[in-house]
DNA sequence: CAGAATCCAATTGGATACTG
DNA sequence: CAGTATCCAATTGGATTCTG
């Protein structure tokens, strides 16, 4: 995809896909924009499965891709907490109908009993997704 | 992501997530979107540096997804178009909120001359994606 | 707590050549 | 034309252990 930049250039359709096609990346701006400001511990509890390393290593990347801002407090023990950019923000809200469309689709949890998607969101998240 | 489905489950999310973050998957949507049908050998101009693998295999995902509709008729040399169904349509609208963000980035073509993006877009989409 | 380090298996996708 | 078949290199991400 870099390569292809001399004469026909995808560049800004680079950014989101290399970002969204990181598997956890859009659980993670929406797990941190659904709680405003959210612990690492925190974030590995929001997001049963991932591992810490995948956690670390994407949070990176958002961070340098200026959409998750980090920030540590000099304590004991550590205490790190993450928050979305402007630009993070913006994202999430772009991704929002997507979420909604697939929330949407085969009618939801027809199948699936499970809550972890729409248990994952606070009340007044739900509510706007719900429409 | 598989496995996670027992007690607490992402079934809802992982649909999507496998769709979007196949490389090529978002590019592909778009083009036949914006094209209404499109042929393979069509395809491959439209999205320069796609391989036959990858566009076989990511079409043919689509089509399993229900995203992408397949028809091919029996002439000699070979046709076959893609369209959206209607969820692939439904998808592609889910999304431009997306391709907007992500267009005004950084003030979009600040660095990058490229008109590969916009270019792929006939007008009346364009029209439509600068609001 | 917040990760870094290591190791490793599976997935992905590019290049190329071939076929009905 | 519309793929398929092969081969292969790079990326990804899970499990686990360790550390400031």
């Amino acid at each position: 995809m870099d390569k292809v930049c001399e004469n026909i250039c995808f560049c800004p359709l680079k950014g989101i896909i290399d970002v969204i096609s990181k598997k956890w990346a859009l659980l993670i701006i929406n797990a941190i924009g659904n709680y405003e400001r959210l612990r690492f511990k925190r974030l590995m509890d929001v997001l049963p499965g991932i591992s810490p390393k995948t956690l670390s290593d994407t949070l990176k990347e958002l961070e340098a891709e200026g959409l998750v801002l980090r920030e540590s407090f000099a304590e004991i023990p550590p205490r790190v907490e993450y928050s979305l950019t402007k630009d993070g923000a913006d994202l999430r809200e772009a991704i929002v109908p997507l979420l909604r469309w697939t929330a949407t689709r085969n009618g939801g949890a027809e199948r699936c009993k499970c809550n972890a998607f729409y248990g994952g969101f606070p009340d007044h998240v739900l509510e706007k997704m719900r429409k």
